[in-house]
DNA sequence: CGCGTTTGACCCGCGC
DNA sequence: GCGCGGGTCAAACGCG
């Protein structure tokens, strides 16, 4: 069906690219519970985006709100899914969203090698380029800041990856971490 | 000392 | 064939 099946029937698990923006505050915090529902909004929404081609789906989340609201520290965060994109084969897939944050601090509890920079034309700021550092793990993750509103930051994961995050988290829901990706079955 | 970041160079595909 | 745009490599450096 989509790149998302095939994924997940490759890796009987499929891990989400990007867990957990801010690992490490949530971590401090206490928060855990709307963090969870967050995300879990959020992966069902661009589920919705199935193997088309190029495809540009356009949702907003309403999701700052809490993520401010609940997090009281000093790092707001929060995610607007923009684009979900997929090229090639089922082979790879590319998911490409949109965070409002002015600091990129993304660790999603997976280690991240910085392995290039770039400036993109018709774009003043510059491209990080990301890899994740584990072994036969080949994901690579992108992260730029959008052109118009630098208090934006757009994260393009790309790859899957093939093991569990180093900073596993423990979660008390049963089988399903916050970050876990569910069966297309789940979604309507 | 091990490892991650930095940064320019290099590479590759594509359009002219 | 060349230039350009996007992506990656790797030497050197910095830091814990
Ligand atoms: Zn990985």
């Amino acid at each position: 069906m989509s790149a998302f099946n095939s994924a997940m029937n490759n890796t009987s698990q499929y891990q989400n690219p990007n867990p957990n923006p801010n690992y490490h505050q949530v971590a401090d915090s206490t928060t855990t519970d709307q963090l969870d529902e967050l995300f879990d909004f959020k992966f069902s929404d661009y589920f919705a985006f199935d193997g088309a081609l190029e495809e540009e789906i356009s949702t907003q989340a309403n999701v700052e709100s809490s993520f401010n609201g609940s997090s009281s520290s000093s790092t707001p965060l929060a995610s607007n899914i923009r684009k979900v994109k997929k090229c090639k084969t089922n082979d790879e897939f590319r998911f490409a969203f949109r965070t409002k944050s002015t600091l990129e601090i993304m660790d999603d509890g997976f280690k991240w090698r910085k392995y290039g920079k770039k400036m993109v034309k018709n774009n003043p700021n510059p491209r990080n380029y990301f890899k994740c550092t584990s072994e036969g793990c080949g994901v690579k993750k992108r992260v730029e800041r959008d052109r118009d509103d630098s208090n934006y930051v757009v994260t393009t994961y790309e790859g899957i990856h093939n093991h569990q995050s180093p900073n596993y988290i423990v979660h008390d829901n049963d089988n399903q971490m916050p970050w876990t990706l569910q069966p297309s079955s789940s979604l309507h």
